[in-house]
DNA sequence: TTTTTAGTTCGGTTTTTTATGAACTAAATG
DNA sequence: CATTTAGTTCATAAAAAACCGAACTAAAAA
């Protein structure tokens, strides 16, 4: 494959990918941003650059940026003696990737905990149906531990 | 607590969870019906009952109802000799949740999978990231396979 | 001090999503 | 056959989200 082979491949999945993070709940061109800086071989891009190469607005860019910003899935990195910033993908430890999938399973445990809770039968179906849920995540917090573990080993 | 305690609280619970699940993606009334069907000690609600009991219009009520099965999130029981369809949680059982669950990875890792075969340098800071990340969801994959094991041990 | 650079903020427009009521349908009932 | 019931469909109103350009700001450069 050439190189200009890669990088068109490269462009039509960094679309792929921006449809991806939409479906995720992030806005069609925060995703689009994150997918231009996973997928191509260049590893930081400037606000300008990322403009430029999306077709996007100054605007547009500054509050996507701000959002991935927040959702800590991109940061930025400066050059002593250039004013400019340049976005890179945020590398999070694997450790932390794992606490914050852990952490949305407890938020869910925790409302489903409360729905058992104010059921007047515990033994109803429902009852019973979301009590497996519950082992269920219950389980998967402690063999996210394990993987958490088991990553160290490698 | 007496009972009405018990139904005013769910009820609070039932706006908790339809935000919840408006978070997640769904619709805010779908997702107040399924907190609807999940939290209440009632198990069966008919159509009417639905929109009377959320203060939404037929058609509202007709459309997210759809959603909500396409999604396998509800079915609905119907009794001889009576018209209504009755609409409930579906009970998925553990085995399915975690195909569902896996499956949302392997996709996941479909793309990651491309992005690293596209890229120029293996070794470079972003395809080391990635590779890291598609070890760990290959890692969760496996141990999902032994969550369902476990499951059915109980 | 003036100008340039690198963005940010604001106001408004476009697009999309959500929700509605009214008209409609198909099956069951009288 | 006429009516009622149990919804569905459709056109549209209302609300929210996405996006843009123009004006603005703060820091650096000239």
């Amino acid at each position: 494959m050439t190189s200009e082979e890669r990088i068109k491949k490269q462009k039509e999945l960094v679309e792929i990918i921006g449809i991806h993070f939409d479906k995720e709940g992030f806005q069609p061109i925060a995703g689009r941003i994150l997918g231009l800086l996973m997928v191509m071989d260049k590893e930081q891009y400037s606000f300008d650059e990322i403009v430029e190469e999306l077709q996007i607005s100054k605007s547009s860019a500054s509050n996507a940026l701000k959002i991935l910003e927040l959702k800590n899935s991109i940061e930025y990195i400066t050059i002593p003696g250039d004013r400019k910033r340049y976005f890179q993908l945020k590398k999070l430890d694997v450790d932390q990737v794992i606490e914050d999938h852990k952490k949305k399973i407890e938020e869910t445990l925790i409302f489903l905990e409360k729905i058992i809770s104010l059921k007047a039968d515990k033994n109803s179906s429902n009852s019973v149906f979301i009590s497996k849920m519950v082992h269920l995540m219950s389980d998967m917090l402690i063999r996210l531990d394990e993987s958490k573990y088991h990553g160290k080993q490698l």
